[in-house]
DNA sequence: CGCCATAGGGTATACGTATACGCATAATAT
DNA sequence: ATATTATGCGTATACGTATACCCTATGGCG
């Protein structure tokens, strides 16, 4: 242990002992196929005995590639300013992961969005491209894409899918999961289906999943009723202030598709103290399936996207897109959870 | 929008259009007080204009300063490797925002503890310092631990804090943790505690709060029995296990201190199938005030740590090390939270 | 009125790697 | 046997910044 003479060693120790130059153990550490299997062998010894490592500042200013990727979460500024969604907390595991067998670091923030965001990764080198994660306020953060693809930055979104949208999107089949969720729900016997989410252009990801009940539904015969939807951010509160309105809406509603666990959660909690029983008298689903959802009472029928598939893509895009590379898939499947809440 | 020539600004650039030489930008822009204001008045407000940012790499290269924490998560093996401790998670809210406030990036890995992990860090100058985060078994890491001592290596380690710890440790006073939850179970008079958790050198911070138990246990007159514990790891199915050894043990017992929500959830699972009542025939705590905690039926009696001040402590105390400054605190404050587990 | 300290900033260079070229030697073609 | 190409490697240099050192003008001081 510790028997060097504690100077971390350069390419240029490397090159010494192996009696060859600096510029030959570059290559030969990273593969270039013009040096010999022999040279190249006896480098990687010497370099294996000396614990020598590439010098990650020195090959990123000289290559201009950082081999670091950086990971953005924009939440809608939080009153509970530590609490952060669990659904992308999930995601965060099979990212690094993935960043990790690809043999790329990550880079990570929670900073708000403040004005030079992508100047901070971008232009300083720190990485060579951006995975983007939030729920939030789409619409505000449109301009800020513009300018990220402006200025040529590489980036992949989490979220609603379409050929139009800026930039490159990655996201689970929202409308085909609202759709499971609908005919589920029909298939229970429920027929005035309540959704909870922002149906609105500023959560596109909330109206597929609209869309795709609507679809449902209609497949199904039945009309929507527009009266039984009500805006609300991926929250408990939200989801409980929600299912209040709806409630004292006086509209008649025998099921509620939420938006997302935290909604149906918080909206299980208005229901319950409405004297209301589930499901029995109002069926729930919800989406994300979060640990809590399995804890309910009574637990919590879900959709549950696949997050380790998510990490995977979502990497895979952006380094296709880092490399110009055609980006091959970008959509993920959903399953539904089927748990007490929707049991007939 | 896009009015320069695409290439991006070096201080090269704003050096002449400042009229000044390319240190001068870099001592300006640094805030070194061997520059006028005037000029440096100056330099900032061209910089701001050409949209230029100090070159991370180029930067680090030179000064030999990454401004980068690196966070490690390490943790056993899991069969569920997409599974990652949410206790942890919720600690990242605040090591990114404290970083942010900082000026330091954070880079962050899930990989397994590798034979190398602090020589890719520390030794390809990737970041300044680590901090560590992991349950898991101790011993195994301690040879690591010491070998990142001799290196040099900058870190700190979330834990059970001692004196003659290996490196630096910040974490919970967990035997004062264990004490109000042994002192709370004796207060809704429970007599006849269990502790789920491994109490032996593998897991400090659980034998913390076991002692902490015993301690406040005998405080109130009563001898804890060493045949109520039972070894656990923090996951729902050692849980489970714990609790139905417990149960087929055939000691009588009416509480249980479980040294994580995990394992709570674990063991209510396995009490409950047994046709014991909760809180009645069994009260039960937990720790860690997961959001599932707040869920269950009955809702989870649990200590809540401090993880705002974790995050905060912890890179507080890795930048002191790193500037070799003295660390000044070390030890964060638990607080009980009462819900229907424990109601009397 | 000369001396020295100080402010303010220029000159030169180092940080450690990757790559554009060039130049041998050996292998193949003609 | 000469021209041609590929192989394997050395030489020179660039990446963009930070710092050690040096120089010039001032102003205070005796």
């Amino acid at each position: 242990m510790g028997r060097q003479p504690s100077a971390k060693p350069t390419s240029f120790d490397i090159a010494y002992l192996a009696g060859v130059s600096q510029p030959t153990v570059s290559r030969a550490l990273r593969g270039s196929k013009s040096v010999s299997a022999a040279t190249r062998a006896n480098i990687q010894r010497i370099a294996q005995e000396l614990n020598y490592t590439v010098d990650k500042n020195a090959s990123s200013l000289r290559s201009q590639r950082t081999h670091t990727l950086a990971l953005l979460f924009f939440e809608d500024p939080n009153p509970d300013e530590s609490m952060i969604n669990p659904f992308f907390l999930s995601m965060l595991g099979s990212i690094t992961r993935e960043c990790a067998r690809r043999g790329y670091d990550l880079l990570i923030s929670f900073q708000q969005m403040h004005n030079d965001w992508h100047v901070t990764y971008q232009d300083s080198h720190r990485s060579d491209g951006i995975i983007l994660l939030g729920y939030g306020d789409y619409q505000l953060y449109l301009t800020k894409l513009e300018h990220l693809v402006e200025m040529g930055t590489k980036f992949v979104r989490w979220g609603s899918v379409s050929e139009d949208g800026i930039g490159l999107t990655v996201g689970s089949d929202n409308v085909g999961a609202g759709e499971q969720a609908g005919a589920h729900l029909v298939e229970v016997g429920r027929r005035r289906i309540a959704f909870l989410g922002d149906a609105s252009d500023h959560a596109p990801e909330f109206q597929d999943r609209y869309d795709g009940l609507c679809r449902a539904m209609r497949a199904a015969g039945v009309e929507p009723d527009p009266a039984l939807q009500r805006d609300a951010v991926s929250s408990e509160d939200s989801g409980y202030a929600a299912a209040r309105s709806l409630i004292e809406g006086g509209q008649s509603f025998d099921a509620v598709f939420a938006a997302s666990d935290l909604i149906a959660i918080g909206a299980m909690r208005a229901l319950t103290e409405a004297g209301l029983r589930l499901p029995q008298d109002v069926a729930i689903i919800g989406f994300d399936d979060i640990p809590a959802a399995s804890q309910t009472t009574p637990t919590l029928t879900t959709v549950m996207q696949d997050m380790k598939g998510a990490g995977t893509l979502l990497v895979d895009a952006l380094l296709a897109r880092i490399d110009d590379r055609p980006v091959e898939e970008r959509i993920l499947p959903a399953r539904l959870i089927r748990r007490q809440s929707t049991a007939v």
